[in-house]
DNA sequence: TCTTGACCCTGTACCAACTACAGGGTCCAT
DNA sequence: ATGGACCCTGTAGTTGGTACAGGGTCAAGA
């Protein structure tokens, strides 16, 4: 009775209605019920399971984490170790991304500062990409 | 003569032969002379070609940017404004990504500060997952 | 009742930027 | 002459979706 159709679905989520198809194609949400005409027909439990997925898919994790994620928080009785480790693994993935896009950028910024106009010939930004002048494609 | 094979250039350049051999599909680098035995035979220069890619590539430029680049650099007498451009919209994006990056972190690590252990039925991570119905302005 | 338009279905192809084979051919040292 | 390291082409897989094409379904308005 307060079943959902995909689109339904897909606009209460934030989500497009081929990415929750996608979803179920790659197992991370069941297959539903199908009306007469062969809709997709979701439950409100359906909509917690795709918040969820969407909410972890949006702090970073993967679609396999998601999938672990998900089975582990299936085993209410169990420990939640295991969902602390992957979560702080997790943490430190973004903790590297975020260093290596810093060393990054200071790498850039530099190469950016160092420019004082002129020809590309005379480029210190192109310069601190090559170590000597890059060659042309050859012709035919 | 000084002549590389596609082995030797890509080890020159940290690069693998599947990855040289793909930028020429993509038109990165022109297809090179080749031997009676049909191996690809590269010259010095282009090896200097292959570093700017690589480089630029390890700096986060995609490969639209870096073609974007090499045609650039290919202008000798040509004002350098459009590269110092490119660079600059580059670095913004860094900084966004930081931002976001920066952003995603702080929350995953609220969620992990306030778990205290115990079964998954009380983890206070899972919890920091799920959104409650109620409570569902979602967030990006 | 008929029609229109919004929605849904499956299946396939496409994106970046590679990576990994499979099934061959070449080169060179022993 | 043989073995192993290298090279060749061509195709398919990766991640996380997105975009059609070519149809079917459904509810409302004329």
């Amino acid at each position: 009775m307060n079943a959902l159709t995909i689109g339904k679905l897909a606009a209460a989520t934030g989500t497009k209605v081929e990415t929750v198809r996608y979803y179920e194609r790659a197992g991370l949400i069941d297959p539903p019920a199908r009306t007469d005409g062969n809709y997709r027909s979701y439950r409100p439990e359906d909509l917690e399971r795709l918040r969820f997925i969407r909410r972890t898919r949006d702090l970073g994790f993967s679609l396999d984490e998601v999938r672990a994620l998900l089975d582990l928080a299936a085993q209410r009785d169990r420990d939640c170790g295991t969902v602390d480790k992957l979560a702080t693994h997790h943490l430190e993935e973004i903790d590297r991304k975020i260093a290596d896009l810093t060393a990054l950028r200071r790498e850039l910024a530099g190469a950016i500062a160092s420019c004082a106009g002129g020809t590309m010939a005379e480029c210190r930004i192109l310069e601190a990409f090559a170590p000597s002048p890059i060659t042309d494609k050859r012709e035919k």
